[in-house]
DNA sequence: CTGAAAGCGCTTACAG
DNA sequence: CTGAAAGCGCTTACAG
């Protein structure tokens, strides 16, 4: 391996000092127009690249944000994730990603004590929320006071710079339903809903939409998924035996919905004509569903960009050692697609 | 902030000298028994974690495998991007990701060498081939023998460990169409076909076996999608105008055979009965379409273990410094699974 | 505008 | 089995 080139070589081969090559290759000001010019012709023609690692070390700064999340299978944190490091990018930071493959396996102190290990400048929670994940974060990033937002989970101290309202168009997607004249509306939530916000809400939503109307939320109008279109043809199943006057199906996700869909053809039941759908997430997919799925979008663009200028904002504060305000949380709400699978007028499909 | 403890601090809490606690935390064997468990017992109870920046610098190496990849929003990327991010942890590195979000707008050059400042001990290519990148790779890895990997792209002289077989599967699931007694054989291929290796496999391994099958395969038997289901719906209405006598369709990802089942939907074009499909990918919501898809699911899981292994040897001959031999690339067979989009016999949905 | 010195927090030979 | 010294490749005060 040929030895690479280092500062140092630049500064010799220039006549200069280390700490002058230093400067031009940071932008600062102060250094003569022709040193500059000398400089970086020298680092061009050699095509010199500072070292990372080392910069990191001495200047206690990696440019680097650590981000835990949850398996990217699922469209959520994906979108999350993706936004995420674009967000990252544009702000000059790269991501490391501790990403949780099957949380019931992983041990999530010794992987946070590994993430920060390699000392990123701030920290991304971005998993879904579970009791024990709070503790964690006390012990590993609070008490060492290292910049840290959470996504979607509520700790006391912690900012969390944004949230994406789940009980609105939860509530604008049953409210819908009830327009076009659905009233025996079940809902199939998903996994772990008693243990996450996000479950809860829109559980939530269907509810005080249903209540609202004065129509009843009944258990046997519920039953629990995984979020795969497997469980949401069980799910479907399911509500039909314990729920048989049902008229309409809330699907806390899309995939959930088109295993609801998968279901109604098989046994011959019409939607929208007998039984109203609507899903959750807007998947790339669901405009092409037969039919097209009623659902909501959320806006995991801004979603991510405020987290991330938040944290951007809180390291820099922290290296200046100033006391931080986090600011308020910015709610941010889906937007609720109206498609033929909840209009009862929509034509069928032939 | 509080000052972060340091090797130093065990050091002197323990009366020992730096590197002795260097040795514990490495699990070097030259240390008594009595002198790791005092020291072990300090870590512990100040619950120190090593500077991995710290010890990338000085030991020259950072545990780290960069990867190039496409945007995650398709799902081979995303697919390959979670296993690698597994078989990394497995073999004990992290992933740095680089991902190219628009490959238009971004300067892959600047990015590349950015990613090269981080240091990572090994680089795992897997972009989609496009011809400009064998020049950069050229110039910002191979003359700097960075131990490469290549997944999608062949480039001489650059190890690529496994590869995942189009031809073969495109193939079988033309034959299987044949077989069903479909003759008239359209095909909706990817974005960029002419460009990448992939695109081009599956065109080709359909027009291998039309040939063989002493069927047509003439220009206005293809069509050109973007991978997207509504690029699939606009294949479709444009195979059946230019090729009327259409009797079933290979959609090359399973998005654009949604978009050509959503297009039949519409137009009262019944599958299987009038019109054969089959995708490829097995996206999870692929059994759940209507009526389910035949597809071929890659074993992305090997590709990327084997990938992360060769790289992982190659890091650590690379470190001893011996010459190293590339293993013969791994030929990896994607499975077909048959589904009732594809079978003649099959009953009507209803 | 420029440089000599110290230091970031580790590991790596080298001694003993 | 243990330690003193040097060094990884940068940046950060501090001088001048």
């Amino acid at each position: 391996m040929a030895k690479k080139t280092t500062l140092e070589d630049i500064a010799r081969e220039a006549g200069v000092s280390a700490q002058t090559v230093s400067r031009v290759i940071n932008n600062r000001p102060d250094v003569s127009r022709a040193t500059r010019q000398r400089v970086q012709a020298i680092i061009d023609r050699l095509g010199y690249q500072p070292n990372a690692v080392a910069r990191s070390l001495s200047a206690k700064r990696t440019w680097m944000m650590g981000v835990v999340i949850g398996s990217l299978d699922q469209f959520g944190p994906r979108s999350i994730f993706l936004e995420l490091d674009k967000q990252a990018f544009a702000a000059g930071y790269r991501l490391l990603p501790y990403i949780i493959h099957d949380e019931d396996t992983i041990d999530i102190a010794g992987y946070f004590r590994e993430l920060r290990a390699h000392q990123p400048d701030g920290i991304i929670w971005a998993v879904i929320e579970r009791e024990r994940h709070e503790e964690i974060l006390r012990q590993f990033v609070i008490e060492p006071s290292i910049p840290l937002v959470t996504m979607e989970t509520a700790i006391p101290g912690v900012p969390k710079p944004a949230v994406l309202d789940q009980v609105t168009p939860s509530i604008t997607l049953v409210n819908h339903l009830i327009e076009q004249g659905y009233r025996r509306i079940g809902i199939i939530v998903g996994l772990h809903s008693a243990a996450t916000k996000r479950g809860n809400q829109r559980l939530e939503g269907w509810r005080q939409a249903m209540q609202a109307a004065g129509l009843p939320t009944e258990a046997r109008q519920i039953a629990e998924g995984d979020w795969s279109a497997a469980s949401g043809e069980r799910g479907m199943a399911q509500l039909l035996a314990q729920f048989p006057e049902m008229d309409a199906v809330y699907a806390c996700n899309d995939q959930m919905a088109l295993g609801v869909l998968n279901y109604a053809h098989r046994h011959g039941i019409h939607v929208p004509g007998d039984m109203g759908l609507v899903g959750f997430d807007d998947l790339p997919e669901a405009p092409f569903f037969d039919p097209p799925l009623t659902t909501a979008r959320q806006p995991f663009d801004e979603f991510c960009a405020i987290t991330v200028q938040t944290l951007a904002t809180m390291i820099d504060v922290n290296l200046v050692g100033e006391a931080y305000t986090p600011p308020a949380t910015t709610i941010l709400y889906p937007e609720v697609l109206i498609r033929a699978s909840s209009v009862r007028g929509a034509s069928p499909a032939q």
